[in-house]
DNA sequence: TTGACTCCCATATTTACCCATGATATTCCA
DNA sequence: TGGAATATCATGGGTAAATATGGGAGTCAA
């Protein structure tokens, strides 16, 4: 299984080292990615964090768009801020202090899985935006049994 | 078979250990599926489960949709509660302490065959909400209307 | 030298793996 | 057809490996 899936609440210490979940480490195994990528999300205050393969993906989609447009610049700030990290030989990464002050992090640190990439977030942050997503789920009646599988569809 | 039928009690030890019932075990060998997959139902008070193939294929849609649709954020959540459990030699599955509590299980768990999913409920809550599908169906009269062999896809 | 960073090690706890048992069902052979 | 031998399954318990996390020694640059 090579997706982020769960979400994992781990200590960030005074070095601002925090591990990554194993189940996400195996995940980038999978995908071949010797370290990760993170960058301040664009609608959250929280980061996002993929592997480097991931980043190719993400980039080659900035290329198609139309290269002045304002769209293409904001993402392309998205790329400026984003920063390349070693996972250690005990499975952590060092928080950039930026990175922290975006996020808001304090001791602990929400890694949420959210498929091809994952979030990490200040616990009180995440409480709500979780919240606040599964009223959203709940009102529209969506579920994960409802998304078409492949071009069918599903019962 | 590879549709999860029939109703099922095992007991969940003091480790979170519970087997998986050996039918619905071949159900997941069938669909190629490792593990599976369990996340708490929006519905109602228990999980919902399927083999980790189908995982892929939802991760694969969201990540067509836009990726800052509100429906996109909604489903993701959905992902960032779900886990991914690996079944071991003697066929079991170790729950995690938040699905135990939000199914509030306590020493017997009830799989139930849904077709494509299956359910994991407390046997008191299950015995409550079949006899309420039972009456609903009586006072409806509900009936079901197949779909010709060969239109849907596989397992 | 000081501060920041990187390895390296220690350890507590959790998790995964292995084996044993009893119950139930199934096969096989006289 | 009886009944013994053989599977399959659910379940309990023990042990080894993996994981998260804290602390310290060594390195490099300013």
């Amino acid at each position: 299984m090579s997706v982020f899936l769960s979400t994992f609440e781990n200590k960030v210490d005074g070095k601002g080292r925090v591990s990554v979940p194993a189940p996400f480490r195996s995940a980038l195994d999978k995908q071949n990615s010797t370290g990760l990528v993170l960058f301040p999300s664009l609608r959250h205050d929280c980061l996002e964090g993929c592997g480097d393969q991931r980043i190719e993906q993400i980039v080659e989609s900035i290329d198609r768009l139309d290269a002045f447009s304002e769209e293409a610049e904001a993402l392309q700030t998205m790329l400026a801020d984003s920063v390349s990290l070693a996972v250690d030989g005990d499975g952590r990464i060092v928080l950039p202090e930026k990175m922290i002050a975006f996020a808001g992090l304090d001791k602990l640190a929400v890694f949420v899985g959210q498929g091809r990439q994952f979030q990490i977030w200040s616990p009180t942050r995440y409480r709500d935006f979780r919240d606040h997503n599964r009223q959203v789920a709940r009102d529209r009646g969506l579920s994960l049994r409802m998304v078409p599988r492949g071009t069918g569809e599903d019962a």
